[in-house]
DNA sequence: AAATTTATGTCAGCCATGTTGACATATCTG
DNA sequence: CAGATATGTCAACATGGCTGACATAAATTT
């Protein structure tokens, strides 16, 4: 008798205390984050299809449109990826209407970005389609569930990087991304 | 003095409470789950490029490391690619000695697979990766984060998809995925 | 004013990973 | 035996990443 503590199945060698180790993947957890984003980002893409758009268009016109004014180099360091990768779909994004381009008012270097109404409307509705999954989820679990699945992904965010992602999250429509 | 309720901030209209028409975006969720999305699947990254394998691989090796016996068709409808995909980079983990095909013993027709020691390795290496972050967030959270993640989780899946999911998830190392 | 740095764009090509369509083979089932 | 099933394969194409090289205009530094 000597190891009296809570654990109901000793296979699950869950609380892994010390943090360290990783000793026993946490299987469960790891298999539902590919299950639960599989179908959240599948739910935009049929309508993105018929704009003959992709999940790349879906990145930039969602963030655009939630950063009016956001700088390309802003937008590159948010998405992670070349200058040349996003070039290309926010090319096809400004041809055909749901992006504009304007020159910076104090650095008429840059040429920052604000959806047009058509594609406020597009990234509205794909916004909503994405909520309706989420306001699903939160109303199967209770009143709790907003604050406890922000805690949860905050949390499984690189620590150094939270500030700039928390700060970017409660922008309420002022870009601001690494500084104005 | 009509309307007394509990909202800190109106602008942020949360709480949907019918949970229909979706009206204001749950923004934060959103765009929370783009960046822990990002973080989490970026770990194993380095360590697969060291290998030679990309993301494709790695979810390939993963469901097979946790399905031993897996047949090829339920990996299909679990990754839902096609064959053809799976076939590509399914070949380079069998002639690279991380995953193995034996015939089934009923229906010798069946590739079932398996993962070697190798492979094992490999798979349990990046899944200890992603364990460290899983980790380092529930002791950030409390007790409870397990818990909490998993509901959470679990109710952004399709409801329709929950119990193969389920079943799939507490497999506890025996295959079953549509049916045995 | 000249030189340099910065913000952005562009061309060209490669790679990983998804797709469709057609077809081959072995094996199971009625 | 006839047909359905499980799997594999070839060929071609699409999307969205990448690198490297180079161009332009505007800001900044010297």
């Amino acid at each position: 008798m000597a190891d009296i503590n809570l654990r109901p199945d000793p296979s699950r060698a869950d609380a892994p205390a010390n943090g360290n180790a990783a000793e026993e993947p946490v299987w469960d957890i790891i298999e539902l984050i590919f299950f639960a984003y599989r179908d959240f980002v599948g739910d935009p893409d049929g309508v993105l299809a018929a704009f003959g758009f992709g999940r790349a268009h879906h990145r930039v016109l969602h963030f655009v449109n939630r950063n009016p004014g956001l700088k390309v180099a802003e937008l590159l360091e948010i998405l992670r990826i070349t200058k040349q990768s996003l070039g290309r779909v926010l090319k096809q994004l400004v041809d055909e209407g749901y992006v504009e381009q304007r020159e910076g008012v104090t650095d008429r270097r840059q040429r920052l970005l604000f959806v047009t109404p058509k594609g406020a409307a597009l990234a509205m509705r794909l916004a909503c389609l994405q909520t309706k999954r989420i306001a699903r989820a939160f109303s199967e679990i209770g009143p709790e569930a907003h604050a406890e699945a922000r805690r949860f992904l905050v949390a499984m965010i690189n620590p150094e990087a939270r500030g700039d992602v928390l700060d970017f999250i409660n922008h309420g429509g002022r870009p601001r991304w690494p500084r104005p």
